[in-house]
DNA sequence: CAGGATCCGACATGATACTG
DNA sequence: CAGTATCATGTCGGATCCTG
């Protein structure tokens, strides 16, 4: 792939596409939570221990958009206490793609940068 | 890569690694400056020109921000009135591919979220 | 148990005016 | 030209309390 077609590619439409990608995932949490539903189906509770350190209000809210957006399911079943189920649907699971290699791109190179704010804060 | 390995990779050190890089192109501009920059070496206002809507002073904050993080590097020729320009580094360049993936998934299912925010705000 | 409602502080972004 | 300074606004996220 050229420069030009990248660049294309991500400006396109004035930046647009990836814009709304980031608007939906580039929070603190969606990320976190789509990666915690991977392969799994977990209630309210248990979604909320393993993604450590979300408030309950986050977690309400993070699960309502990714629900909105169509990148994961939620089933309640009519009972008392009340049980709720999410899970990835379909074209959440494509998201996985794109996740693990910002992921991967980060645990390779967070040192660099890391590195580079240190010496860029000695001046 | 097996669910498991995915979601350590992304959730590795509760999600310490993903959270950092978000934390720094996960905002409105810096991706898109990175990829205007993307084979090309730029001048400030010729940057603000290709980077449609972006405003001055977030402009400048954006390549300060990138220029600490070692994405982006910033050459001030020392004349008058001032030229300045700015280049990815070996680093940022690096930036481009999970870029690119994180790009191409949403031309490929932007539509797709639309319409599924389009039918769960019906309700 | 799975949330809703409310209040709050911190920060991101933008508009505008000014400067070396 | 390439910023800096200041002010205003909106949103994000957390803490806390309440409920079916």
């Amino acid at each position: 792939m050229t420069a030009y077609e990248k660049t294309c590619l991500i400006r396109g439409d004035g930046g647009r596409a990836v814009r709304a990608v980031l608007d939906r995932i580039g929070d603190t949490w969606s990320l976190l939570v789509v990666a915690t539903l991977d392969g799994e189906r977990l209630r309210f509770s248990e979604l909320q221990q393993r993604v450590s350190g979300i408030s309950q209000r986050m977690l309400t809210r993070t699960v309502r958009q990714l629900e909105r957006d169509g990148l994961v399911s939620r089933t309640s079943y009519g009972e008392v206490p009340p049980r709720v189920e999410y899970e990835l649907t379909p074209l959440g699971r494509t998201l996985l793609g794109p996740a693990v290699a910002l992921a991967e791109w980060a645990v390779a190179h967070n040192r660099d940068v890391d590195a580079s704010r240190a010496s860029y804060d000695e001046r």
